[in-house]
DNA sequence: GTCTATACAACGATAGAC
DNA sequence: GTCTATCGTTGTATAGAC
């Protein structure tokens, strides 16, 4: 089974790592030339722009704000994106990718169903537990986005509960799961997941840690899906 | 079984009660003292600001956009409300008492777990779908509140949890219910009635009805907890 | 590459005519 | 009771010194 340390030491992401390749992708509108210094700034950039939009959100969160908790000027900020919604823009765009791969590649270890759920379950909560500040992100500021990039917020969410409803498919097929509907048990899953992330004040006030949360919605969901197909709940 | 229809001649509220109860709650502070005229303008900014925060979000609104909107000039909506933050905090308030006492209203007339627990459910539910504003509105903004207000947040979604959280109780000392852990139980199933209004979109592009929601939600919880205790699943 | 200083639009809120 | 006109502030973004 895998466990919070065990992924957070092989197959966590760290901020350095992302922020390299986000300097990297967008080196045409980035005009600072030395890529360690600006992997380094980035960085700066990006844990202001959460710790303020943790706290007031990030249509709220003022560049004047941003230039003080990240220590570079107005002016300075301007060399690293050409406006605030680029900023929210490639910030969204990369956890969202980053998120998708792990989970695929941590399900893709597994070939029976429920193992392949809980896999799925369990890489989807420790990520987050890890890209906290990326996914509250990603999820609180794509309610007010203009059209154009509501639509991909949108398409993003119903490709990660694709991920979901693709295992519980493969169950229904093979008889180990019954779901009663097949979509409607993919998108509850996805909201209790999302609940760890956008509520983590609740589940700090419980001292509830993430492998808890884990393991109670892996049974929880498992207990219900499962009904009448015994067999298959020994090895999850 | 408590069906929408029914919930909804019986037991909803509409926008003009709610709009005089909230004049009434607030004679003080408005300057407009004929009740009449009083209620159908904060009719008007009410279906303004749900109109234009449903899109951009409340910070995002302007009091331009609501003035426009609703049709009342800029001098004329500080009539209604003497801050852009107390008109926040008034819609706020108002959809968490109300939906409170409605829920609680529901559950009363039951008195064994499984059924209280579905009818909390169902009632739950079908007030999120005809205040869907009020309550997408109350989530959304909480997150980015000054401290004071968001302890206030924070403890109303306690309170709405705690229903759930009771029902499961009672259903765990009779021996109707097996949650594992009740508490987290109650959190995660009310991220699954959240998750009907704050993602609407996807469920309307599903097809699916609030009734046919509410059906999955109480067969995929109780088929969870009931697990090993078959007596009590006949009449959810 | 980063800074300070500033442009200019848009904000919430108010005063005073009607 | 509602309007128009306007206040002072704050927002994003840029220009030019260093």
């Amino acid at each position: 089974m895998l466990d919070f340390q065990t992924f957070q030491k092989q197959r966590a992401p760290d901020l350095e790592g992302i922020c390299e390749e986000i300097v990297l992708e967008n080196r045409g509108s980035i005009a600072v030339k030395k890529d360690r210094l600006a992997v380094k700034n980035m960085m700066r950039i990006l844990e202001a722009v959460f710790a303020i939009s943790r706290d007031k959100g990030f249509h709220a969160m003022t560049l004047r704000d941003l230039s003080r908790t990240s220590g570079l000027s107005m002016g300075a900020l301007y060399s690293y994106f050409s406006s605030k919604e680029e900023l929210r823009s490639i910030i969204h765009r990369k956890g969202v990718l980053f998120a998708k791969k792990i989970v695929l590649d941590e399900v893709a270890e597994h070939e029976e169903p429920a193992p392949r759920l809980a896999a799925a379950i369990r890489t989807h909560l420790y990520l987050s537990e890890i890209l906290r500040p990326w996914f509250y992100f990603a999820y609180m500021e794509a309610a007010s986005l203009p059209a154009r990039e509501k639509r991909q917020a949108m398409d993003d969410e119903r490709a990660t509960e694709r991920i979901f409803r693709d295992i519980l498919d493969q169950g229904e097929r093979s008889g180990d799961f019954r779901c009663g509907d097949v979509d409607l048990a993919a998108s509850t899953l996805k909201a209790m997941l999302q609940d760890w992330y956008l509520k983590r004040w609740k589940y700090k006030r419980k001292g509830t840690t993430v492998e808890s949360y884990a393991e109670f919605v892996v049974r929880f969901v498992l207990r219900s899906i499962q009904q009448g197909n015994e067999e298959g709940r020994s090895k999850p």
